[in-house]
RNA sequence: GCUGGGUUCGUAUAACGGUUAGUACUCAAGAUUCUCAAUCUUGCAAUAUGGGUUCGAUUCCCGUACCCAGUACCA
């Protein structure tokens, strides 16, 4: 029995988005659920389309989800570029792997599974729009290699020749003809297909010496003795690939076990969530904020003001259900209850609804101590110093209606300071000299909101127009928090002085 | 186009051949309150479609429709 032994393998190109954090948490999950190693490996293999600050960005947002890798670029804390014994897998940048790669394809061109190809990329484009010209699709396969410039069609000398010659040759996986792969997910059950429906991939790159994508991945997989494969499901159509390239290198006996994720899609009409939506629709789609080299801004979860663990709690139930009806899970829970044969198949549309729900149910876990100290920040932002123990009851009185920490001053924040204006509507229904006459008189006389609503009754005064009234001059709006616990909370100098502001502002004729 | 994957209320999902098709979010109504929110109660709302198999299909098989992915010297 191996020990279980999982990746999550992001490519460095941009910024994580929610569906790839989804993947590596259920990677995650998996492992620890299994008392195994979470790994995180790099795959850097395309030079061009690499993104400075990528990497790390990745790294910060597993950790700020509580997903600390094992083994990885970045684990316990450090930076892993040498084997070690804790870490003989290193280093884990394929990048810095590259010379281990190229055996691996020379070993499969020796045994006749894969051969070497000279076409460039434009003779290759001008196939494909010769193909396009006529209505179909080029593939570079058994059928269209037989007509290609590589060591199947050129001699041997000549193949010897190009290979010292030129420095942009290829290696292609030799494609068997005719045969049926039959793969086995986790999640989907059997698969089969043809292999005459694929293609001859490139395996490696003489140009920057450098693997492509699948190679790298199988020979990294096997090196690092990954046991599962779990990842996104747009994997699923090099899966054959796969099998068969671990059929090449001998290696089928230890091959690890697949399970494709199905993707998170936009949460109105079709598609896959993209970076656009979430500006279009007001929600982030990357769990930190990002700042790309042009500049340009995204919104994060953290910065948005979610709780990583409400945030991680939500992403784990879009395409996994524990059987029961049970919705709240911290990291231990999700470890204990998490089970492969439970994710969905089909894609699952992401509802930022349902986001901000999990959040508001993981702000009422918070003491109302906790949420105080989150809340002081935010306070100093508006220029408010508070005593603790005040701050402590105003956030016991509002945290109810609040979602975010940061809700908490637009709905306290006549709890510190005056209003500095009054809602219009509100002014014209309820500033009238019958009513703020009452209610001025009214709340001298009392001290409390208990005081001031026997005062009214007895009085035979309409309530709603006075408390409301009052309410307009405590606050600047006539819906809000209750006219007592403002009394009981600011004191009755306070509501004096605030009578005294509304008189001079608002016009008294 | 081709290849593969997918399809239960608007959304996320439950029901491993037998249920009045359950739950949560959203939405609506009512209760409560000085207002708003919160809370509680109630409600609206689904098995894509056509054929099989079966005593019985959401569930198994086949077709169709629709959606998604792949179709790069990108991952």
């Amino acid at each position: 029995m191996r020990r279980t032994r999982v990746r999550f393998a992001p490519s460095p190109t941009g910024p994580l988005h929610i569906g790839g954090v989804r993947t590596a948490l259920y990677n995650y999950l998996y492992a620890k659920q299994n008392g195994g190693d979470f790994i995180i490996r790099i795959e850097d293999t395309d030079s061009h389309r690499f993104v400075p600050g990528a990497e790390q960005y990745i790294i910060d947002s597993l950790r700020w989800c509580g997903i600390i890798p094992d083994e990885g670029v970045d684990s316990e804390g450090k930076v892993v570029e040498v084997p070690s014994e804790r870490h003989p897998h290193a280093p884990y940048r394929q990048s810095q792997r590259r010379g281990i790669y190229r055996k691996y394809a020379e070993q499969l061109v020796n045994d006749g599974r894969a051969y070497y190809a000279f076409d460039t990329p434009e003779e290759l484009e001008a196939a494909r729009s010769a193909a396009e010209a006529k209505g179909r699709t080029f593939i570079y396969g058994h059928e269209s290699r037989k007509t290609l410039r590589n060591s199947l069609t050129l001699s041997k000398e000549e193949t010897a020749r190009l290979l010292v010659e030129r420095n942009d040759w290829t290696v292609r996986f030799k494609m068997p003809e005719n045969s049926i792969v039959a793969m086995d997910d986790l999640i989907r059950g059997h698969i089969e297909v043809n292999s005459s429906t694929l293609d001859d991939k490139v395996l490696w790159k003489r140009a920057d010496e450098l693997p492509t994508y699948h190679l790298a991945n199988i020979v990294d997989d096997h090196l690092m003795e990954i046991t599962e494969v779990i990842r996104g499901e747009e994997w699923l159509p090099s899966l054959p690939l796969h099998y068969l390239l671990y059929q090449a290198f001998g290696w089928q006996d230890t091959m690890p076990r697949f399970a494709h994720l199905s993707l998170l899609l936009k949460p109105v009409g079709n598609g896959k969530l993209s970076k656009r939506d979430g500006d279009k629709m007001g929600f982030p789609v990357f769990p930190l904020r990002w700042v790309n080299p042009e500049g340009e801004v995204s919104r994060g979860y953290r910065e948005d003001g979610y709780f990583p663990e409400a945030f991680v709690n939500m992403l784990a139930m879009l395409g996994w259900n524990p059987g029961t009806e049970q919705e709240i899970f911290s990291m231990d829970e999700l470890i204990q209850a998490f089970s492969m044969d439970k994710v969905q198949k089909a894609g699952a549309k992401f509802n930022p609804d349902k986001a901000k729900w999990y959040n508001k149910e993981y702000l009422r876990m918070k003491s109302d101590a906790e949420l105080a100290e989150l809340f002081i920040p935010v306070l100093r932002e508006h220029g408010v110093e508070a005593d603790k123990d005040y701050i402590i009851r105003v956030v016991a009185l509002i945290r109810e209606r609040a979602s975010f920490v940061k809700d908490f001053w637009d709905i306290s924040s006549c709890l510190f300071t005056a209003p500095e204006e009054y809602n219009t509507k509100d002014v014209e229904k309820f500033w009238k000299q019958e009513i703020y006459s009452n209610a001025f008189k009214a709340c001298g006389e009392c001290r409390t909101g208990e005081e001031l609503e026997e005062y009214i009754r007895s009085n035979e005064l309409p309530m709603g127009k006075l408390m409301n009234c009052t309410r307009l001059v405590l606050t600047g709006a006539a819906s809000g928090l209750g006219i007592s616990d403002i009394m009981a909370l600011i004191g009755h100098d306070e509501v004096m002085t605030r009578w005294e502001k509304a008189l001079n502002t608002l016009s008294t004729d």
